[in-house]
DNA sequence: CGCCAGGTTGAAAATTGTCAACACGTGTGG
DNA sequence: CCACACGTGTTGACAATTTTCAACCTGGCG
């Protein structure tokens, strides 16, 4: 399981955050200065379990993992996929209650990070510990979308719209090519993820396919036509803060002035 | 709509705090000092919209409210109703970005408190900043348990379930009475929130009705039986941190330490 | 008095789930 | 090297749940 202890670089730290902002030399010299441990968890494996303190949270960087709750049945909703990019164990870092379980998909490698040295390094940089609090609510508001979705869109749609939908984060840190990505995923997964059947997935699935919006072969998932199959899903652009970027004025604010001990420049007035 | 400006003493704030964890003398005169204005609002109302930047964080102390998104066509997602006690716009005011609408459901009374004027608060008791983000979270965990609930459960299950959900969060706040409830919506708004058509509400109450788990007089609730229904709920206990208090060591540890090296006393370690 | 929103109900239709069978590839043990 | 088990994908037939459509009822209110 953990591997590598001992410090070194946190290049994935420092991807992570230019990722979300534009980082200033002096951010990009104090988050290298994090100490961080090479981690690697293999395949299928609880990650994180019900009410665990975190002692670190993981970048992930290669692999899949994904959060979800088993009813006492054993129904089984999943919440949401991590995929390399995503942080793990941030908001219960933060927040101290864990109401979920989260397992590793494929093989995992992830850089860990202790709780102390992240608080080290906004206590230096408080506007990276704005960006990092920032970037948990931002998956957390994942939740409401795909609430949206099981709640109000049929078959079709949602695996449409969650197929965009991970083609997009794939997207976003490089892991899609040519149009195609690898879902390491069952059926069966993808219907606990949508709250539905593994055959009503298939089903859904074959109408792609017959559609030409959809190519599999094996895990590998290419999607020819995203603009169709947007259409399809009801892709609304307007509605996620998907690709925004970091200008949390308020947890900025908030961070600076406690940092400063004397309230800052103000947040500034709403448009539109 | 607005009303009554100027400052005065925030007891809404001190009651909403206090809920959340234990006060201190000198917290309680922090909380005293904050300006806040008392704001009412007409039922039917949209409150705050999307990408609406919010200058103010509202604390309900009667009526109800609710956030939801509408589709192209017109389907609605109710995410979430809001009752007294509740924030609104606190994930907003701190993360700068609103992905939902939220409307008024009842007449609102609320108590109004300007964002800088939090800001000064937090910045002379950290620790009320922690406690407040951490509520802002759990109020958001609320939607992965929603999405368990229309990810996985029917239709009897849902509507047990919420009945269940909505009696224990007013008996919080003492605004259940003889086992019974004021539920300020229509059948259609509870199907928006629960992915169940009107009809369908309609039937499975019908259908709790006669079983005696609930008894409708109007918009009057009463639950005779509540152990009952959280077993048609599937309800469990240990899934979502209800009850639970503040402990945030996360949040506080790091609220703390980005205010150390300044002038005030450390904020107090949390007793649990 | 009559309108209208919301609640209620039945019947029919649509969607989705369940059951059962088979296909296919991979890995393992004989 | 083959046979077999196993996990996963695929499909059809059928069942259950849920939605849609269309009434009708009720109470509040202009």
């Amino acid at each position: 399981m953990a591997d590598s202890a001992g410090r070194s670089a946190s290049t994935a730290l420092t991807r992570k955050l230019a990722r979300l902002t534009a980082l200033s030399d002096e951010e990009r010299d104090a988050i290298a200065r994090v100490p961080v441990r090479q981690r690697n968890f293999p395949a299928e494996r609880t990650l994180m379990g019900w009410g665990s303190l975190v002692p670190e949270v993981l970048l992930v960087e290669a692999g899949w993992a994904f959060n979800y709750w088993l009813l006492a049945d054993g129904r089984r909703q999943i919440f949401d996929f991590l995929l390399p990019g995503d942080a793990i164990g941030l908001r219960t870092a933060l927040f101290g209650f864990r109401d979920r379980m989260t397992a590793t998909l494929t093989l995992v490698s992830a850089t860990g990070v202790a709780w102390p040295d992240l608080i080290a390094l906004f206590e230096e940089q408080p506007r990276l510990g704005a960006v990092l609090v920032w970037e948990a609510a931002r998956q957390e508001s994942r939740l409401q979308r795909y609430l949206l979705d099981i709640g109000q869109r049929d078959a079709r749609e949602r695996v449409a719209h969650r197929l965009v939908d991970l083609y997009e984060r794939l997207a976003a840190t490089g892991n899609v090519r040519g149009g195609a990505f690898t879902l390491p995923v069952t059926q069966e997964m993808l219907g606990d993820a949508l709250g539905l059947s593994f055959v009503h997935v298939n089903r859904t699935l074959r109408w792609l396919r017959r559609q030409g919006l959809v190519v599999v072969s094996g895990r590998r998932y290419e999607l020819p036509d995203i603009a169709a199959l947007k259409r399809i899903a009801g892709y609304d652009e307007t509605a996620a803060p998907r690709a925004q970027a970091f200008d949390g004025e308020g947890i900025q604010t908030l961070f600076a002035s406690l940092f400063r001990g004397q309230s800052s420049g103000m947040p500034e007035r709403g448009e539109r």
